[in-house]
DNA sequence: ATTTTGGGTGTAAAATTAACACTCATTTTT
DNA sequence: AAAAATGAGTGTTAATTTTACACCCAAAAT
């Protein structure tokens, strides 16, 4: 039975997190900067290797939770990547995911304490590796999910407001939207339900602050219709 | 600099094909007969492992090239499965491809003597391993991608009546199709060019015969305008 | 008191999608 | 030879969805 493996080759499996968070109205990931070979120098996602004990899923969620000390975060497979050459050091076979997280509540000195940064998406540094196609991969991934599920609630603050929600579709679908378009549609959403309370950072006059309640929507959450 | 690595274990990687295929204006997926350990007797998809020599992308296609005997098939990675017992034998961490050809042109040959045969994919067997979750995120895919990029003419033959293009997205959609409005939207694609021969086998009347012209399409297919 | 700033609102035209039924050409049956 | 059967082929209209578009509001800052 073990003749059915034996005469095979194992490799080391990894996971690489795209991380994406909102800061300062704009689409950021988290790169650390790698304190060690291979790459040592190099901007890079940060991953990890699948241990025994752990399926990959779990190995992408504790990758997450050591850096940003979050539990609970949505996370999505974007995929494999294996090219042979793909790690210089070793064979190693890696699992893409990405995840989603309000930036404000990530641990900041987990953060600083593994030299982690949140950068924007559009200002990338030369990463190693094969990261620029996966982070390639995660956004194209994203942004489909985007349209059909409600992801954008992952990212943004318990309490938001109609402005922030249609900066953060703008920003991930890479296209303006018609303000009064935008807010017809999502008046449509029983899910998205006005709290009381008044935003005054963001403006004079203030703004009402929404909530998404998970509970309301469940089945049909569809942004532009399908 | 090996350090980085050698505290983490190596797991073997294999791959697994979902292969689709029209058979008798159904919709098929080969599967073998597994005549070893592990699951020997069951029915499993098609797999094998990733060797030293090749990315995970060839050792996909080398797997099917295997079994069909055909080269340049369309490929796209499903994803990769890494629950810790997914394999009862040993820890492998799976990466699934699904292919899309036309059933025709694969080696029966070839077929027979590795115990594959086609099922239509809503009379599937009861499958070992994590096949039946491979499968259903494999149609998910599919179908997500059937909509945005010329597929169907993967898995019909050179040439193919209208009638069975609008059956074959009627498969893959799992819902019917209005004939007239399929047949305006089709003729809007240049890129399927009516041939004059006409097809006497499938009606009484006579078919006109249209085949796939890739060079034409190139840009912007979308069979549902998105 | 005035200006500035982002928040908030409705209607009409254009485009797309959905619904729908009969004739045609040929073969098979009687 | 006539009739029946079968899948091929064809346009129009209503309904729905999407897009385009401009002004007033409330509060704070000047």
């Amino acid at each position: 039975m073990t003749d059915y493996y034996s005469s095979h080759p194992r490799f080391f499996v990894s996971v690489d997190c795209i991380i994406f968070g909102l800061k300062d109205g704009k689409l950021n990931i988290l790169l650390t900067h790698r304190a060690f070979e291979p790459e040592m120098g190099k901007w890079s996602l940060m991953g990890g290797f699948v241990e025994r004990d752990e399926s990959v899923d779990d190995a992408a969620a504790r990758v997450l939770r050591q850096l940003t000390g979050l539990d609970n975060v949505y996370m999505h497979q974007v995929g494999a990547f294996g090219r042979i050459d793909r790690d210089p050091g070793e064979r190693v076979v890696s699992v893409a995911y990405f995840a989603l997280l309000n930036a404000n509540e990530a641990d900041s000195e987990l953060l600083r304490a593994r030299g982690a940064q949140w950068t924007p998406v559009d200002e990338l540094p030369e990463l190693g590796f094969d990261h620029p196609e996966m982070i390639e991969k995660a956004r194209e991934v994203m942004r489909r999910k985007f349209v059909t599920e409600p992801l954008a609630f992952e990212l943004l603050p318990e309490l938001f407001t109609l402005t922030q929600l249609q900066t953060l579709y703008e920003l991930v679908m890479a296209q303006p939207l018609d303000k009064r378009n935008f807010r017809k549609r999502i008046a449509e959403f029983s899910c998205i339900e006005p709290t009381g309370q008044i935003d005054k950072t963001g403006s004079r006059r203030g703004a009402r602050l929404y909530h998404y309640n998970p509970a309301v929507s469940a089945d049909t959450f569809s942004f532009f219709k399908i």
